[in-house]
DNA sequence: CGGCAGATACGCT
DNA sequence: GCGTATCTGCCGT
C-alpha cells in the first residue's frame, strides 16, 4: 500500500464529525522489528464544550496534549493500570480528540496476542486499553505524530453512511445522553453492540 | 452472553 | 480523599 501523510487539514473540525470520518482508517506501528497494522472499527469523539470530556474543565499537564496540534496522539493512563489513547482533532488551543476504543487486526497478530497474554481473536483489540496493549502504546507516545513512525495513521475513503452505527458512549457518568460513538455494523471487533 | 466485584495509581478538589 | 473515556475473573442464565 502506498504511503500516505495524515491531512490535517481534514482533521479541523468538529470532533463528531470526524470521528465517524476516522473509521475504516489504517494504523500502522512498527515495534519489536515488525509491522503491525489494524483498522479502525469504533471511535468516540469528546472536545472541551462536553462535561464527559477531559479538556473540559480546561487545559492541564495531563490534557495539554488534546489542546495542541490535530494529527497528534493523546495518550491517558486510567484505572491505575490501563492506557487509552485519541487522535487530537480541531484547532490548536481548543481541546478535542476522538477515543479510538476498537480495531481489526490485519497483520502482526502473533505480536499483539503476545503483548494481550496469549488471547486471541476480538480479544485481542476489542476495548481502548486492548489496543494500547497490542499496539504497545504507553505514555511514552503520548504527543507522537501520526504523520511519522512508529505508528502512523492512513486515511480510507468515508464508509457508506449505512454502515456506521452512532450511539452514546461507553464508561462514562456524564455526558450519557450525547451520541459521539460511531462503528463500524456488524464488525466483530467492536467492543459492545448495542441498538 | 450478561452482571458484578476487585484491581490499582494518578489527577484534581 | 474521591472518581476514573477499563479489564478480568467468576458467577448465573
Amino acid at each position: 500500500m502506498a504511503s500516505q501523510k495524515v491531512d490535517v487539514s481534514f482533521l479541523h473540525g468538529r470532533a463528531s464529525e470526524i470521528a465517524p470520518r476516522l473509521l475504516g482508517g489504517i494504523l500502522e506501528r512498527t515495534l519489536d522489528g515488525k509491522v503491525l497494522r489494524a483498522r479502525i472499527v469504533e471511535v468516540e469523539a469528546y472536545d472541551q464544550t462536553d462535561v464527559a470530556s477531559h479538556s473540559y474543565k480546561g487545559e492541564t499537564p495531563r490534557t495539554k496534549i488534546m489542546f495542541g496540534d490535530a494529527g497528534h496522539l493523546y495518550v491517558y493512563f486510567t484505572y491505575g493500570m490501563h492506557y487509552c489513547c485519541n487522535i487530537v482533532v480541531g484547532e490548536k488551543g481548543y481541546g478535542a480528540a476522538v477515543l479510538i476504543r476498537a480495531v481489526e487486526p490485519l497483520n502482526g497478530d502473533e505480536g499483539m496476542s503476545r503483548r494481550r497474554g496469549g488471547r486471541s481473536g476480538r480479544d485481542l483489540t476489542n476495548g481502548p486499553a486492548k489496543f494500547c496493549q497490542a499496539f504497545g502504546i504507553s505514555l511514552a507516545m503520548n504527543g507522537h505524530s501520526l504523520s511519522e513512525p512508529p505508528l502512523r495513521l492512513l486515511l480510507q475513503p468515508a464508509l457508506p453512511t449505512d454502515q456506521v452505527i452512532t450511539t452514546t458512549r461507553i464508561g462514562i457518568s456524564h455526558g450519557k445522553d450525547v451520541p459521539w460513538r460511531f462503528y463500524v455494523k456488524d464488525n466483530g471487533y467492536v467492543s459492545k453492540r448495542i441498538e
